[in-house]
DNA sequence: TTGTACGCGTTATCAG
DNA sequence: CTGATAACGCGTACAA
């Protein structure tokens, strides 16, 4: 069924019902340049009576500006992406934008044509590496808005960024599990190496450990991938093949939930046989059982301010390069304290 | 920083540069009306070398169809959201169709305008509650496609909608419940009343609870709200009320979470002391401790079908007025079974 | 099979 | 403060 033409209202319908050019009524819809108070009554009246709604296209195409962002993520999944994408959204809307969302990964690993770019928005959220370098560089040097979110600039680009400090919560919680846990044996569950925070995740820990004088073991570090289906393998092997560690950090939550199911499925008790944390604080992790020791990632408030950004360099306004925001230790039963 | 007007190809420029007029070149994209293979070659070659994007505005504005289709949910959260995303987004895509995407909810209980309407999309995939009735019939009146999911058309309108064998799936949880495992006291954690999967859940368990002859005590039930927090806050009045229950059914995994959280910091112990159950089946929920039974909602599905059927309505083609996905029951461990 | 030319609904630049 | 009117980039009859 298509839609019925005749009751398609457009600012020329408007306008003859307030009595004004279709020039007024734009001025009074976009606050663009001076109307007298009753003239826009007038006009507030007809759209009302009307039911006028502005087309987007027509829009669009007169003033080239979309007033719509796009966010761009590798996929949908993981207790991550919920906090993120709300941060998104409540952000977008607020600042009277509309949101268009694609994951690229999923099934083609993201090769030409992109669904998002310049010919359908003002600006572009980048999640970690859902877009390829040379479409990063391709957008930055047309000048079109862009902020990275969980990822920092390729080198000498300079695009704004906002993440968080994955290197410094990732040392505190292994300072934390040494100096005030006492373990030594710590394994550690990494994220996809594809992922900015999985890199500097585990450098955070390979730090700890050298401050502490602890050698880093190959043999002590598998493959999480920020999931907890692999996680969980990688755990049940680790448990086959003898594992001999005092605690499993893992990279991130989902991750941790993975290793915990691992672990009790082998009969292993948490903490008093091997103790887990890991790191986000998903909205999960403290239902857990035991409640998971982990370091609070401000998820969706970086999302938030990623969508400021974004909106102020759409306008034109400078803003910082790169944003980071504080981790934190969340000490919870899983660690073996309490 | 603006856009670099110099870099602005339209479609003249590549009618020019591919020595045709832009009439072809547009036939040659959208693949209407004949063009000789070679002609077509040339306008490939045109467009890759000039890296030509058709603007989405003026397409939208020419051909008065966006491409684009909107998602409206009241708010992003519980566990249920992503799957559902994920559905919708994947298939949207695979179909060609941008995705547009708000939550009416959180702040303002949506009232108008509303962000998504026929201003900016060529249809809307309706969530649950999350837009006023009145709205409803005015876009239907209008002939504007429409899909609803997790809920029914209002009566009189024959709006096509996606939804899930509630009512069968939680009758038939609580039939294992009394059946297989001799419970008759069954406690319920209700959903939100303005949510339709909620309405039909409870109502599974009425059915349930009459077919065995278990009278129905309106002490059994409180509100878990398809929310962690709620539930686990409801059942913690419950046990400090004396709750007197062999079994707790959870409309949903979320509540089923919470209701497990308040459950364990009481030191009642699942299954021995008291079963719970779920609805939804959400990742997590093999993933608890103990292992959740639930009834499995084909909620990715769901989302799937539902942008099928509004790609098929903006089409024009015929669809089904109403489709129903079947639930299946999950037996893990937290219903005392094993 | 291809080209010409008009229209889509707004915004924005002019005069007035 | 307000009104004509020329873009905006593309799709699509209609002609050729």
């Amino acid at each position: 069924m298509l839609l019925d033409d005749s009751s398609r209202i457009t600012i020329v319908e408007v306008a003859q019902y307030a009595g004004v050019s279709t020039a007024t009524v734009s001025r009074v819809i976009n606050k663009t340049g001076p109307v007298l108070p009753e003239t826009a009554a007038k006009v507030y009246a007809a759209i009302e009576a009307l039911n006028y709604k502005p087309n987007a296209a027509a829009r669009g195409l007169a003033s080239r500006r979309t007033n719509t962002i796009g966010l761009l993520v590798d996929e949908i999944s993981g207790e991550f992406f919920q906090p993120m994408l709300r941060g998104i959204e409540v952000t977008a809307r607020a600042s009277g934008m509309d949101l268009l969302i694609s994951s690229t990964g999923g099934m083609s690993q993201s090769s030409p044509p992109y669904p998002l770019g310049e010919n359908n928005t003002d600006g572009l959220i980048v999640f970690a590496d859902s877009l390829p370098q040379e479409e990063l560089v391709r957008l930055h040097k047309i000048g079109f808005p862009l902020v990275l979110l969980h990822r920092s600039s390729p080198s000498g680009l300079n695009i704004p960024c906002v993440t968080v400090e994955n290197k410094e919560g990732a040392r505190r919680m292994v300072d934390y599990l040494v100096e005030e846990r006492g373990y030594r044996k710590i394994a550690f569950l990494e994220g996809p190496d594809s992922h900015e925070d999985a890199y500097w995740r585990k450098l955070g820990y390979e730090e700890s450990l050298a401050v502490h004088d602890i050698p880093f073991n190959p043999k002590l570090v598998s493959l999480g991938e920020f999931d907890e289906t692999q996680a969980r393998v990688s755990v049940s092997q680790w448990i086959k093949n003898g594992l001999n560690a005092e605690a499993i950090f893992a990279a991130d939550d989902d991750s941790a939930i993975g290793a915990m199911a691992a672990l009790k499925e082998s009969g292993l008790r948490i903490p008093e046989d091997i103790a887990v944390v890991g790191f986000d604080d998903i909205r999960l992790a403290a239902y857990l059982d035991p409640p998971l020791t982990t370091v609070r990632a401000p998820i969706e408030q970086a999302a938030r301010i990623a969508v400021e950004q974004l909106v102020k360099v759409i306008r034109g306004e400078e803003v910082e390069a790169m944003t980071l925001l504080p981790t934190e230790l969340v000490i919870r039963r899983s660690c073996g304290c309490c």
